[in-house]
DNA sequence: ATGAAAGCGCTAACAA
DNA sequence: TTGTTAGCGCTTTCAT
């Protein structure tokens, strides 16, 4: 044989470009060509080479393209949690901006782990994702600092980037607490307890904050009691809502920081109203809950779609060369008013 | 300068393993060893490539190492919704797996559109992914035929591929839809509506042909009228459920043919009990909704992450060189009482 | 309108 | 232990 090595790859046993022009009885470049809807190739030349492309099956090879043009058409997404249907919208989002821009979209769950949104982050830039959006897990983003230099767009979403300036898209947490805080203490509450994720995450800090505020607006005391922060499994948000409750002087309501926090906390609630003890206790949550409207739970909506929209159209812009200097976009949240919020406290 | 042609690529301005190499002063396989963890190499030299890949910033482009290997280490997912928690669910599954697997995860949504679903499913393949799970939106999939045969594996989840013979992981529609109209036979109820989606698709068609199983074990007759099988948008949905519900002999109950279709039968029928026109209906949903547990609706539930998981691993272990024939794998329902599927029927 | 040659950044094979 | 060479499948450049 001719050949001095033989190497193996070849992909299962995929044509390429070369043996669909040798069938076709034409030159490599023709191919490529017809492939591309390049001009410049006669009808019938182009069928003969249609013709070979569909009897062999070739699809063109992406990745060796990709090499060549050093552009990938492709943008990575980094959020926190496929299964959550917040993510879930920000991310369906993002991608029909993609698609409309001729981009495929590479999304993937950090599963709030810090480790795994820089080794997820990084792995999307070995595969020279030409842009990137992350939803933050972690709080120090420095690490990206060699890939935005290298010319990798970069967008943050829900959250904004730590120890790096870049662009972010963000929902009004604070102002959204504030404004649902201060809907229970329009309607007569004046001890409000908290409920929320770990301080250390931006947009829980932000709530928190939001709460305080508007509580000190009202010159209201907090009880260190009626503030909740650290992981919103069920088990521990239940407790907290249940040690709320039985203190000498209980909450009258509650404020849940997130939309898990509000699921469990209408379970609860729902529990204690099943079995008749105790009043019941107003609720609004931080975040839209399925079947809320059903339920009447009063909830500060945030827009997910709009946030991996706002995001998405950022990138892009960045991506066809805008050179303006980090901004952050603040998204509104709106109050739904369902009943849970508007419960009064039971008379002194 | 010595060079004939200088074409641009270059990535923005990424270092290459070449210039890795003149900075340490080693030669390009040494670096090649050292970012790939293999072994001969000396401490000293090691600690050399490793400042410089740090001085410059330098990350492995993964598409030449893909051109080359001819593995791309990638799976694909082709879903209709990324936004739906039912797919976000078995995404997510999905992802753990190839990620146990060391593999990266490419998602899609078709969007229920079957263009899309090809479009995608032939992108993903054109970036040569190793695999391919797809949640068919259209009815055939002979057009994956050449890839199948050019070596990626694919399996088919949550429905059946259309006129291919290949491995599918599904939920039992037909078994559980019937469980859930028996149930409400079960509760004396005999005009029971199904409202779901369009009979094309396959899922649908099997939960429809639970329900007529289920009615006519019990021997009941089947009013055209009472089914409606078709798009499931709100409208559509709540204008079916209106027409069975103010006939002259009303359904007394209905089968909701996904989770879709549930919650807009929820909040119409929360409608009615608020607005104290009529008697309840009882409802029975298949498939899960969020806080359907609180609201006491009654389901025939999914494992969407089963589904997820075990459509995986069946890839992987065909990536792994699994040659048994295509196997198709049911993955049971479960019926959970809450409530609404135990209400009777009003005295006639 | 068509094709030959070079090379994208990496890894496999082989030599030193 | 280390380096050199060839080539993965494609696009670019330039010649015909």
């Amino acid at each position: 044989m001719a050949e001095t090595t033989r190497t193996e790859p070849r992909y299962g046993n995929r044509p390429t470009m070369k043996e669909v022009a040798a069938r076709a009885g034409v030159g490599l470049k023709t191919v490529s060509r017809v492939v591309n809807g390049e001009p410049g190739v006669t009808a019938g030349t182009e069928r003969r080479v249609r013709e070979a492309i569909d009897a062999l099956g070739f699809r063109r090879n992406d990745s060796a393209r990709v090499l060549r043009k050093g552009r990938t058409a492709t943008v990575g997404l980094v959020l926190e949690d496929l299964a959550d249907p917040f993510y879930g919208q920000l991310g369906r989002a993002v991608e029909e901006v993609a698609r409309a821009h001729g981009t495929l979209l590479i999304n993937g769950s950090s599963a709030a782990d810090p480790g795994r949104e820089q080794e997820l982050a990084l792995t999307l830039c070995a595969r020279r994702v030409d842009g990137l959006i992350v939803i933050p897990a972690g709080d120090d983003h420095r690490y990206l600092e060699p890939e935005i230099r290298a010319g990798v767009a970069t967008v943050f979403a829900d959250r904004p980037a730590g120890f790096i300036d870049a662009d972010a898209v963000l929902s009004d947490g604070f102002g959204g607490a504030r404004e649902g805080v201060a809907h229970l203490i329009a309607h007569g509450h004046r001890r409000i307890g908290f409920v929320g994720d770990r301080p250390r995450i931006h947009t829980a800090a932000e709530r928190l904050r939001g709460y305080r505020a508007a509580m000190a607006d009202a010159g209201l005391p907090v009880d260190g009691r009626w503030v909740a922060s650290g992981p919103t499994d069920p088990a521990r948000v239940a407790a907290a809502i249940a040690g709320m409750l039985s203190a000498p002087e209980p909450v009258t309501a509650l404020f849940a920081g997130n939309n898990r926090v509000t699921v469990t906390a209408v379970r609860v609630l729902a529990g204690r109203t099943a079995g008749g003890r105790g009043p019941t206790v107003a609720l609004v949550g931080f975040d839209e809950v399925e079947l809320g409207d059903v339920l009447g739970v009063t909830v500060v909506a945030q827009d997910p779609a709009a946030l991996g929209r706002t995001a998405a159209e950022r990138l892009f812009r960045r991506l066809g060369g805008a050179a303006e200097p980090p901004r952050r976009v603040v998204i509104g949240t709106r109050l739904l008013a369902r009943g849970s919020g508007e419960v009064p406290p039971p008379p002194a």
